[in-house]
DNA sequence: CGCCGATTGATACAATGTATCATGTTACGA
DNA sequence: TCGTAACATGATACATTGTATCAATCGGCG
């Protein structure tokens, strides 16, 4: 039996599924089966996924699956501001604050994957003020981080 | 006749070339004509250049350039830190400060393509204060902005 | 010269992402 | 209920980006 993790895995945040259906309606669009089995299958991990990781999840269920169709439901999710990409790593993560506007940061762990999603003031105020004393409007664009998380740091340590 | 642009235009900095000269004594690696070829080419850019792009300037002068070259010569020059790979863009561009140590900031403007490379303190402060709360020890790499230059934000303005 | 490690060339292929066009599907109004 | 227009998917092909492998070559040194 095992303990519970933290937020990320096996659900959906209560935000996500609300938004969703609020842009839908805002914009005709709608939440399909396709796209809510992408969202499910991310909201499974607490690593981030490549798109054709996640086709390969998703062929099992649904034979049909093609990496234009799991794309074009990735880009949904991520206008939506529901997923998020690592272009570092290129592959996609479920967003856990779906309602923060402003963009975060998230720091993944190089040895297991893990990521970490964060809403820090100070690392956005001075990123801001830097693009002010340089004449950029930054876009609210995710910031990426790597290194190693706690828990890889003190495996590593103990041989 | 044009006026002079800032920095990364058409020249090499001082530090790269005694850098890579350095690192090639230390190891015994070679500052070979390609390696050279890659680093002019990127040297004349003021935005950053896919490696199939550098691929297609060293063609005209050497015929026998492959992507698998190419790749090789740039890993060797990230390697040495005078070169970054842009994530979100999947690209590289030279690399204006090669002698300092630490991790600085790239403001790309994703108008024009125009990168500029800063070593912003607070910035490097907050990202590593939220890495330690995290239990994060992050790795001294490269932060990746995007948004828009203060000269396209200007030209957008004027319709 | 002849060796040795570093580098390159050649080829093939893996992984990631898009374009296009025909076909389905759904909401909505006549 | 039926038609239809907008939204979405399926199928196919292809573009872009990045690697693996192995033989050939280069450059310095005894």
């Amino acid at each position: 039996m095992r303990r519970a993790v933290k937020a990320r895995a096996g659900h959906t945040s209560e935000g996500t599924l609300e938004r969703l259906e609020a842009l839908c309606r805002e914009r005709g669009q709608r939440l399909t089966r396709q796209r809510r089995a992408v969202l499910r299958k991310l909201a499974a991990e607490r690593r981030a996924l490549s798109a054709y990781e996640l086709l390969a999840r998703l062929r099992p269920e649904d034979g049909r699956s093609t990496p234009a169709g799991v794309y074009r439901a990735l880009e949904f999710l991520m206008e939506a501001g529901v997923v998020h990409r690592l272009e570092s790593t290129r592959s996609f993560i479920l967003c856990e604050h779906p309602d923060a506007p402003h963009g975060g940061q998230l720091l993944i762990c190089r040895v297991c994957g893990q990521v970490v999603e964060a809403e820090d003031e100070p690392v956005a105020a001075a990123t801001g003020r830097l693009g002010e004393r340089l004449g950029f409007s930054l876009d609210p664009r995710v910031l990426e981080l790597t290194g190693v998380c706690a828990r890889c740091r003190a495996r590593s340590a103990a041989h």
